[in-house]
DNA sequence: CTGAAAGCGCTTACAG
DNA sequence: CTGAAAGCGCTTACAG
């Protein structure tokens, strides 16, 4: 647990000096410096004089505690954050939560139930006035918990299949339908090849990433994809491997689809390396958009999602809920297919 | 600023019903609670029953105002985040902290001084245990804001080159030499090409990315290199681009160095595509040892350094700070020159 | 426009 | 081993 023997708190400058030095009541003081109504220009100007001078930072855990609304702290918890996809993500909701007061509390849980569910209890002491979780199929324990959560829970990245059975009350979704990325790349290409398949992707215990998606792909192509499936995070290197292992195991393969452009980059590298023809011998496809897609000398055959977007919607549909307006319970930010050279 | 009209606070179990169901005083319950000694097993064994029973989540809150030790909150400001750099350090830190109870508030400042004054002006108010910010040149008023503040202050990734100043109550620096880092670089090239060479790299507003290895680079090599400095965010588009913006007009620069291996990658397919030899042409080297460099058709030449590792030695030293027990002011992660096939 | 009172949910000294 | 009192720094109703 955290402790800290160094810690003595800061004890600044508070209200109650504030208001001794400018002469008013600590009420008056409050209220010039949160910006609400009732005071004079002159008070004001008094106030504010004061407190700059003083150097006076406010309490927030006092004012949190006084107040019986909730908290500015935002809890978010997400997967993984050292890759492309949650880093965006998040970036992308910081940068629409802070311009407007809210700060964001961090959390990597992976894709275990225990550790999430961990988390987000000892998240929750700290009163947060809301979510954010990415968007899965979760243990019943975490399923009570974000239901009885009185704060409003938004579920990034994955709008989940029954898009249709939204209530008021469900948890907001912000993201995209993995299931039909992967079915219109699936028809895409199976309209294109023939032959067999495979598929390179990554498990996280008993999670699969992007299981929707390779659903979707196999439904969307007609066949069912070899599927390799690596205990490991995704990268570069992982999409080698990965194709590594593939091809040797199966040679006919025609089409190679993989978890994201990360992987597929490096099974593009692979093949190039053995001499493979791209997409002569073997088609390969993506999933993310990723920048280095763009860059490569064949461009990747991928599904383009702006993860930026994604970030920055889920905050914009978070404050609404919290103010009280009108939000789209499921906010589909939509993909887009791109037709490279590689597939 | 930050408000919730849905957000009346969940008025959930508080100590005070555990006690009284416990049928014991809010300050026994209290020690049960946090685990500090002072009462009977059998007690102990009622109150946690209770709480259980009652589904409590203590309120953090109201427990670091009614004490006087400093939140378990790590205010952690970071440059940028969408990128492998910083969500890689992010993601060691927050492991690290959140294993031993702390939790990150994070925020994204850039590299603008009166962002990250107001950022960090912001995050003091919930009055964290600690401030973790990137090492690099500040304004007077935010050196004067951090030299002020009583937690430990961390700066990440930059040692910045007085490292032989500190003293005890100098922020604590985790990072590496970056000056030197561009130092060994510059020599190895400076020993195996000659003619004139090209650096790509990037800035933000007034601000220079990674101007110390620039300088290092120089003195190494022991040439002046024509430096372009896009005002972009590294991406791999951005080196492509920047590689054909130098090499258009200098036709005869024998050596590109890159801010980053995402920059140098794009630098070397536009090369591919140009039919540009590397290295028999242009030798390339990048900065970071970032995963595509290991996979590329050639192996990329470029300094690693382990990001996470920076994050995780972070958190080390700081808790070591909190904690009272002494630490390496200056931490010193090193890096590696990597020979690899482009330089 | 202004302020005195009470309280938010805990914890810190005390005292027993 | 246990508890009554006071207080952390604010804000919410009131009342004027």
């Amino acid at each position: 647990m955290a402790k800290s023997s160094s810690g003595s708190k800061n004890k600044g400058v508070s209200l109650a000096e504030i208001a001794q030095d400018a002469g008013v009541s600590r009420m008056t003081a409050s209220r010039v410096l949160r910006g609400v109504d009732g005071y004079s220009d002159a008070t004001r100007d008094k106030v504010l004089a004061v407190a700059k001078q003083l150097g006076y930072v406010p309490n927030r855990i006092a004012a949190s505690l006084g107040s019986d609304t909730a908290t500015s702290l935002v809890a978010i918890a997400l997967p993984t954050l050292g890759r492309d996809l949650y880093s965006q993500i998040l970036e992308g909701l910081e940068s629409n939560l802070s311009s407007v007061g809210y700060q964001p509390i961090v959390g990597v849980v992976g894709y275990d139930d225990d550790t999430e569910y961990q988390w987000l209890n000892s998240a929750l002491a700290w009163r947060p006035c809301a979510l954010v979780v990415a968007g899965r199929t979760r243990s019943n324990a975490i399923r009570t918990l974000l239901q009885s959560v009185t704060v409003p829970v938004v579920e990034i990245w994955n709008l989940g299949r029954s898009a249709e059975k939204q209530r008021v009350s469900d948890p907001l979704r912000v993201g995209i339908d993995h299931y039909r990325a992967g079915l219109e790349m699936g028809q895409y290409l199976g309209g294109r090849y023939s032959g067999d398949i495979g598929y390179v992707g990554v498990r996280s215990g008993e999670f699969v990433l992007g299981a929707e998606r390779l659903n979707g792909f196999t439904e969307g192509f007609g066949i069912e994809p070899q599927a390799l499936l690596l205990n490991d995070r995704s990268s570069f290197y992982a999409g080698y491997y990965g194709a590594e292992q593939l091809l040797s195991g199966n040679p006919d393969l025609r089409v190679l689809y993989f978890l994201d452009d990360n992987m597929a980059v490096g099974g593009l590298m692979f093949c190039q390396q053995k001499g493979i023809k791209i997409p002569g011998d073997v088609a390969i496809a993506g999933f993310g958009g990723l920048d280095v897609g763009s860059v490569l000398p064949a461009r990747l055959t991928t599904t383009n999602v702006r993860r930026l977007k994604v970030g920055k919607l889920a905050a914009e549909n978070l404050i609404k809920r919290l103010n009280g307006e009108p939000v789209a319970v499921i906010d589909d930010v939509g993909f887009q297919l791109i037709k490279g050279e590689t597939a």
